[in-house]
DNA sequence: GCCGTTTTCGGCCCGACTGTTTTCAGTCG
């Protein structure tokens, strides 16, 4: 059984001895061991083997038997009989705004709810409003809940995040009364997805900045309005918790409202060892003497710390990192020179040679890769042999005139076909700059084919880099079933590189795989899928994966400039 | 259930907001 298959388990063990009524530090701690199981990069069989998953902060003696089960047997002999004693239904309550343990106990208790459909039923009927502890407005928050849980989903995409934030923050930053205004929570750690969105502010007036914003177009619903926390539904069903605080305690905000919460625990918890405590509103030692900061890396140094990038923040080892004074230089937009996987009109895209050219010098970049799509790709107008000649054509007619300040690259995303070859020979492959092999077809082979596939694409020696490797679609499509480190280790002994896809639909590779290649000295390509001018902004996008994955420009193809580019895109070596 | 630089027992982050109470429990982040 897989590592996050595994994590989810003991979640839903922790939430199921929660609605049980059990001890909350003993269920507490089933969420830390699943948290503490994420934050392992690859397959955890060899941890289990030998033991050494018990070194993991939040794994015990107890834990351990059961992840060891899982993983080798695919059971858990406690999971199954507590699912017998507590419906497995109960937890998708959870996910219902206002809906907690105690409270879905209690529902069960008294009118024997098991699921969602139950509580619908007693909801509408008007039984819960009567039951002791709840409400007529409890009752009708729980309907109110449900009904936007069926048509919404959970999360969003960031650029959808990002889109709905920005006009609130602006509003935010513009008015008279705030000092300073930020973007926390997920979204600014750049998470892939985005539950719901933080805002801070700092101001003297709380209560006039939280009824001005709330009074805002974008505003369908008011869920809180307090003296210092607004939270507020959007359209597209988002929501948005806006907070003011003081600007002196701005900096503790912005680093707690920022988490992760797995991130903050581990924060509190240093400051306790240093006989401070640390809260949202400040840094205070136990006689009461505060230590002012005034930003987040002041804080950090309070605590010992180099100052760690709010996209590291997931107690994932930057603690190690940042104590250690060893923290990445993390890799940043602006050390972008070009990239390289971008479609013009010639197949899918909205946009020509030029155009796209002439953007991405408007960005401030060297060259531009050119990757439209091959033959087979016919949904996507794929290029035949006679096509791509004419682009090759156009390429060098355009770079002629570009001079040295400005080059095209030609490119191709090749599709994989199904057996791990590629969708032009050879002599046709040779021709181009570079090669970015991808799979838009039969994505239902099993683990092993998949997995051998794209092996096979990342052994041909003119494959420069795979492209969106796992096939995944935010929200909407998981990817292929693919041994992913194997594939990865085989790019390693190769030469080949790997794409982040940096499009917000896709981000793939992942954080974990990225951090992974970088773990294999697999060299990463920052690439937009670019379908328009637009599209090449979302390398953005792909820069908050390989930040989270504590990737420096080192790490990067597309930080080199134009007079090393050529030779980094064609050096691969002889296969072994 | 986990953990230990005063601990192998007794703690485990903590404050805001809501709805239901009549002083507070539950949820959330």
């Amino acid at each position: 059984m897989r590592t996050e298959q595994i994590a989810d388990i003991l979640d839903d063990m922790g939430s199921l001895l929660e609605i049980k009524g059990e001890n909350p530090f003993k269920c507490r701690a089933y969420h830390n061991a699943a948290d503490s199981l994420r934050g392992v990069v690859g397959d955890i069989s060899a941890l289990v083997a030998d033991g050494s998953l018990t070194e993991l902060p939040g794994i015990g003696a107890s834990t351990f038997a059961k992840i060891a089960q899982l993983a080798t047997s695919g059971h858990c002999t406690e999971f199954e009989a507590l699912r017998r004693e507590v419906p497995p239904g109960l937890l998708d309550l959870l996910r219902i705004p206002g809906m907690g343990a105690k409270r879905i106990k209690l529902l069960r208790e008294s009118l024997g709810i098991s699921g969602v459909a139950d509580l619908k039923k007693a909801a509408e009927k008007g039984a819960i409003a009567g039951i002791k502890g709840f409400g007529a407005k409890t009752q009708a928050k729980i309907l109110e809940g449900l009904e936007f849980l069926d048509k919404a989903g959970t999360r969003m995409l960031q650029s959808t995040a990002l889109r709905l934030a920005e006009p609130i923050l602006a509003a935010a930053s513009e008015h008279p009364d705030v000092l300073r205004a930020s973007i926390c929570g997920s979204l600014r750690r750049r998470a892939e997805t985005i539950g719901d969105l933080d805002i801070l502010v700092s101001t003297d007036h709380p209560r006039r900045v939280l009824d001005d914003l709330a009074d805002r177009s974008e505003v369908v619903s008011i869920l809180a309005h307090g003296d210092t926390k607004l939270s507020v539904r959007l359209s597209e069903g988002a929501q948005c918790d806006i907070r003011a605080v003081t600007d002196e305690q701005f900096p503790f905000a912005l680093s707690y409202f920022t988490g992760s919460k797995a991130h903050n625990i581990a924060m509190r918890k240093r400051a306790i060892a240093l006989g401070l405590k640390l809260s949202e509103y400040g840094l205070v030692a136990d006689d009461g003497t505060p230590t002012p900061c005034r930003d987040e890396a002041e804080i950090y140094k309070a605590l010992g710390l180099e100052f760690v990038p709010p996209e590291m923040r997931e107690d994932s080892g930057e603690f190690a990192l940042a104590e250690a004074g060893k923290m990445p230089e993390l890799i940043e937009l602006k050390d972008l020179r070009g990239t390289f996987h971008c479609h013009t009109d010639y197949s899918d895209g909205a946009n020509t040679l030029e155009q796209m050219a002439q953007a991405a010098m408007d960005r401030g970049w060297e060259y531009l890769g050119i990757a439209d799509h091959s033959r087979s790709a016919a949904y996507a107008g794929g290029l035949s042999v006679e096509k791509l000649h004419k682009q090759w054509d156009e390429i060098d007619k355009l770079n002629a005139s570009f001079g040295s300040k400005f080059r095209l690259f030609k490119g191709i995303e090749c599709d994989i076909l199904a057996d791990g070859s590629m969708d032009y020979p050879d002599e046709i492959l040779r021709r181009f700059d570079y090669v970015v092999a991808s799979i838009h077809s039969s994505f239902g082979q099993d683990r092993a084919a998949q997995t051998a596939r794209l092996i096979r694409a990342a052994e041909n020696p003119y494959v420069t880099m795979l492209g969106h490797p796992t096939g995944r679609l935010l929200l909407a499509r998981p990817g292929y079933d693919v041994d992913l480190e194997a594939v990865i280790h085989a790019c390693a002994r190769t030469g080949t590189m790997i794409e982040i896809n940096a499009s917000p639909y896709r981000l793939d590779l992942d954080t974990d795989g990225t951090r992974f290649a970088r773990h294999c000295d697999v060299m990463i390509s920052i690439n937009p899928d670019a379908h328009s001018i637009a599209g090449l902004d979302d390398v953005y996008y792909g820069v908050g994966v390989a930040r989270r994955a504590g990737l420096e420009p080192k790490d990067v193809l597309n930080v080199s400039g134009s007079k090393d580019i050529l030779n980094l895109i064609k050096r691969k070596p002889p296969t072994l």
